[in-house]
DNA sequence: GTTTTTGCAAACCATTTGCAGGGTC
DNA sequence: GACCCTGCAAATGGTTTGCAAAAAC
């Protein structure tokens, strides 16, 4: 049960927009596939000059803009301050990052909405988006770093 | 019942921590006092400069690190990926932002620690931090907008 | 053929750091 | 008087921009 793959989307989110579907953008989207949880832009400038088909360092800024907006990325921001970026599912969901290992899983959104209403019902805000992030140790993080 | 006030405080917290009370460290308390809402490192550096009062840029973040590690203040990161600080209690909870006049409420925890129960539970991570960020309009900037 | 996109290099901006002088305990 | 802190200016690191050439439609 594959939700989707992010493979064929792109060339079809490009062309509903206009946009075109360059040999840049699809080296970046490649780059994207291989990756598995968070990201830095930094991780993939470099991939993108290790790769042999290389990529320039303003357009691959550009791409993650694009695909962010495009709503194929994600941008969060870790503990440290650092800007990173997830592929994920244009659904609203969140996410759960381990702190040692930067994997991530998206969980849904289990009860979320009924505390934002709340939220707006004590502060007397309209509440049109909100971010919740989860930092911790995954399981087989957890397992491998088993203190004595 | 005011938990605390941040004037007194500063003094003291720094003084437990064998830090010194500098000019320059009050002066950038006192301007954070007139502070509402969010600000970013910039807004500071700008009163900083305004002010008869001189601080410089560096001892400006500084502060603003120290600050944060003290717990006098929060960074929170604004949907736009920009970092901000707002002056907040020290115990665990939210911020509400307003995307319009940048003004900001705390809210409780009012039921997140189930859910991120239920998110430890469905992921199998160690969850150790969290940080939930709703940004929206605050009720004064809803009747100030309000379209024709 | 027209328009978008790329890549480079330079420009930018926010933040950090080294260091000598000054302030605090 | 010893040590911490400040301020400056220079260094840094990440991200953006201008522009001419190249690619896509």
């Amino acid at each position: 049960m594959a939700p989707s793959t992010s493979a064929a989307p792109i060339a079809e989110t490009l062309g509903r927009r206009g946009l075109r579907l360059t040999g840049a953008r699809q080296r970046v989207a490649d780059m994207l596939e291989k990756r598995r949880g968070t990201f830095t832009a930094a991780d993939l400038l470099e991939d993108a000059s290790r790769s042999d088909a290389a990529v320039g360092r303003a357009t691959v800024f550009r791409s993650l803009d694009l695909f962010t907006e495009l709503g194929l990325l994600e941008r969060i921001d870790l503990p440290t301050g650092d800007h990173a970026y997830v592929v994920c599912e244009p659904v609203h969901h969140h996410h759960v990052v381990c702190s040692v290992c930067g994997r991530q899983t998206e969980v849904e959104d289990a009860g979320v909405q009924a505390i934002v209403a709340e939220m707006e019902r004590q502060t007397g805000y309209r509440i049109d988006r909100h971010r919740l992030e989860l930092y911790g140790t995954c399981a087989a993080c957890r397992s491998a770093e088993q203190p004595s």
